[in-house]
DNA sequence: TGCGTTACGCACCTGTTGGTAAGTATGAAC
DNA sequence: GTTCATACTTACCAACAGGTGCGTAACGCA
């Protein structure tokens, strides 16, 4: 009766077991370069993997490499490998990954919106901090 | 011509520098506990450092503190402490820390829908590579 | 006088993350 | 047969994130 279908789209009380299934989902693609990775993919996608790491300035290939194993094994991401010399493998969003791409666009948004003010946060909170050691 | 106050809702290319400020702005607020920590605050307003640290649960004290910090000098939360005793610390996002939140809705929402398709993507996964290392 | 509460700060230590560099498989080209 | 390119994998090591525990200030209460 309160696991399965339910889909209602109100933001209500959820049981726990699911709340922390969703909290764990979030701490697992709610990181830095996995959120780079999923919004290079989403503007080219089949992209190959030396291009990716291109893309996402400054990554390392290992952290590439098990970011885009999560990504696949979370089901966000498609590999197709093919069998050529010299290899070539493609990867691109599956719909759900491209779902979590559009959910993700609210806040690249946000960002490109409210830099400023965080800026400008920052450099008077850095001066608020400076005034108070002066003390 | 550029950088100033286009508020073109497209998502075009945007040049480098800003592109660079939102990527070191989204690594910034893109961890597992920022992101509790924002969620908490947003459906229970003003609440205290212990309350805080019973609803997002496992974050350590010293985390907590730090993360609070993190967020105060971004300027999404607002801390107000009473000089009473016992002292009484009260959070509560601001103005910019709610938009933060409603973007960030979307992803709760793509996750709370989405997360049983993921769990069966992990298991078929696993089940695979199982597969695999066998052969 | 000593204990309790709240919201920390600080020091220490460990585990995970991430960087670098080297090795591997494949087949085609030279 | 050596080289080259791609897309890794593995090993090693350093840095940092994060956990634990202790200290603190302020006052109220017994």
């Amino acid at each position: 009766m309160n696991n399965a279908a339910g889909d209602s789209p109100e933001w209500s009380e959820l049981d726990p077991k699911i709340s922390a299934l969703v909290r764990e989902i979030i701490a697992r693609i709610a990181d830095k370069w996995t959120l780079l990775i999923i919004e290079a993919l989403h503007e080219y996608p089949d992209a190959r993997f030396n291009q990716l790491q291109r893309m996402v300035e400054g990554i390392s290939q290992k952290v590439l490499t098990q970011s885009l194993r999560q990504l696949e094994s979370d089901g966000l991401i498609q590999r197709t490998a093919y069998a050529e010399t010299p290899p070539r493998v493609e990867y691109k969003l599956t719909p759900l990954g491209e779902s979590l791409g559009e959910a993700f666009c609210g806040v690249w948004i946000w960002a490109e919106r409210h830099w400023e003010e965080i800026e400008a946060s920052l450099a008077a909170f850095a001066a608020k901090k400076m005034l108070k050691e002066k003390s």
